[in-house]
DNA sequence: CTGGGGATGGGGCCC
DNA sequence: AGGGCCCCATCCCCA
């Protein structure tokens, strides 16, 4: 029998006029290999399922999981750290006991473990994720992703069929170096709500072409971190596979049902959604909820949630006079504030403090800010100075049909005793439902 | 090319 | 839990 090796010594010194032979060989290689580490893994699963040779035993919930260390060692750099720090050479099995997550949640990544297959549901998803990240295992948190992308609409319409299935001789899957053994099979559950829609991309700064397939692609948590954590916004975006398949055409305005599916993607939050080994100064286990796409954790749901749309994308507050979209109402006051309503006293030329008397706003299309009298008449921009008195509703003409009466039912309106009363327009904030935009859109 | 400032985004935390 | 403030990091623009 030829071994492996032998095959591609054959195959990579094949008669050189003869490139049907290479290939076939080649071929036939990968098949034998694929088959082998089939076998092999079905071998290891049958000896798991019949607690024979396991030698780790991993506690969850007070379920008791048996498997075998050099498996765990090989697929989660958790069990790496834990089985190379101590404890790997003697002959007792090693134990683990984790409370970050559900015996169900383990159950599914033991599973993909020995099989390949990671059956995620739009409602374990989140969980499996952060036991995911919790366990170091990037190749799951990248099919997670991959999964909750899908989810969100986030990739390219070429995703008419949901499922992503790969054959079972296929090997590793694109953009997943290394998923662990032969096959890995991925069933995306909720088909209906992506396949059906063929809803437009969602908002973004960057984005590949529509016709580029759906990449499941690995997210390191150091990366996914970094893209999390204080980067400023462009590389923020640039950083996150979710911005990488939205549109430069639509991140400024174009919605999508990304806030529903945001708020699908917390409802399915599990009330602990990870508990990391902080402890008070009484030695009182601090509680923080892990975000279960990277590693950052905060103490608060509600934090969470705010973080969150970093990767959701969600923005749910947008300018009303620029259409620019912010993923908070302050970022939205402040953008309005120092934008559209020239707040800051402030020249913008000389630098100086102005007041109502030594300077003036100017307009700039839906742009405001001040120039000292001085600037003023050196730059010659009369023209553009604001009248004050009509200013009041200069921007407000350019909002839309709607009634300012009942506008004004929704409006939050900026603090009229701050700096600049006389700064042009008053800030809208509401926070929108993209869906009817949204639908616009595709008609 | 570089440094400074503005705009923006994100985290911590208080109310 | 949401709103808001403060602080800091990053990016972009412009002199």
């Amino acid at each position: 029998m030829e071994t492996l090796s032998e095959i591609r010594a054959k195959g990579s010194s094949g008669t050189p006029g003869d490139p049907g032979h290479q290939q076939s060989t080649r071929t036939s290689g990968a098949d034998m290999m694929a088959e082998h580490q089939s076998r092999l893994l079905q071998q290891l699963d049958e000896q798991r399922r019949q607690e024979l040779f396991c030698d780790c035993h991993v506690l969850v919930e007070g379920q008791l999981f048996k498997a075998h260390r050099n498996v765990l060692f090989g697929c989660s750099g958790y069990f790496r750290m834990l089985l190379a720090r101590g404890g790997a050479e003697c002959g007792r099995p090693v134990s683990a006991t984790f409370e970050a997550f559900s015996a169900d949640t383990f159950s599914v990544i033991l599973d993909f473990v020995y099989s390949g297959r990671l059956d995620l549901t739009s409602v374990n998803v989140i969980e499996v994720m952060s036991a995911a990240s919790y366990l170091q295992m990037n190749d799951v948190i990248g099919f997670c992703k991959g999964f909750i992308r899908s989810s969100l609409d986030i990739s390219a319409k070429e995703t008419a069929d949901q499922c992503l299935s790969l054959p079972e001789e296929s090997s590793t899957p694109q953009g997943v170096d290394n998923a662990p053994i032969a096959q890995v099979e991925l069933c995306a559950e909720p088909k209906s709500e992506v396949s059906s829609q063929g809803a437009p991309p969602p908002r973004g700064r960057r984005r590949a072409p529509p016709s580029q397939p759906i990449k499941v692609e690995q997210m390191t948590e150091s990366t996914a971190y970094r893209a999390a954590r204080g980067s400023g916004r462009r590389r923020t975006w640039s950083s996150l596979p979710v911005e990488e398949t939205t549109s430069i055409a639509d991140q400024q305005g174009a919605p999508s049902s990304k806030a529903q599916k945001a708020d699908e993607l917390y409802a399915t939050l599990p009330t602990i959604v990870g508990v990391v080994g902080v402890f008070n100064k009484d030695s009182s286990p601090s509680m923080r909820f892990k975000c279960p796409f990277c590693t950052h954790t905060v103490k608060r749901k509600a934090d969470l949630k705010r973080h969150l749309r970093c990767h959701t994308g969600e923005r749910p507050y947008p300018c009303e006079a620029c259409s620019k979209r912010f993923t908070r109402l302050e970022h939205l006051r402040s953008h309005f504030e120092t934008i559209h309503q020239a707040r800051k006293l402030v020249c913008r030329k000389c630098k100086r403090h102005v007041t109502e008397l030594s300077g003036r706003v100017v307009c700039e299309g839906t742009r405001r800010y001040r120039l000292c009298n001085e600037c003023i008449q050196e730059s010659g921009c009369e023209g553009l100075l604001i009248d004050t008195a009509s200013s009041e509703s200069a921007l407000l003409m350019g909002m839309g049909e709607e009634d300012e009466d009942d506008k004004e039912k929704d409006w939050l309106m900026t603090d009229e005793d701050d700096l600049a009363v006389d700064s042009g327009t008053d800030l809208i904030i509401q926070e929108v439902d993209d869906s009817e935009e949204e639908q616009e859109l595709h008609n």
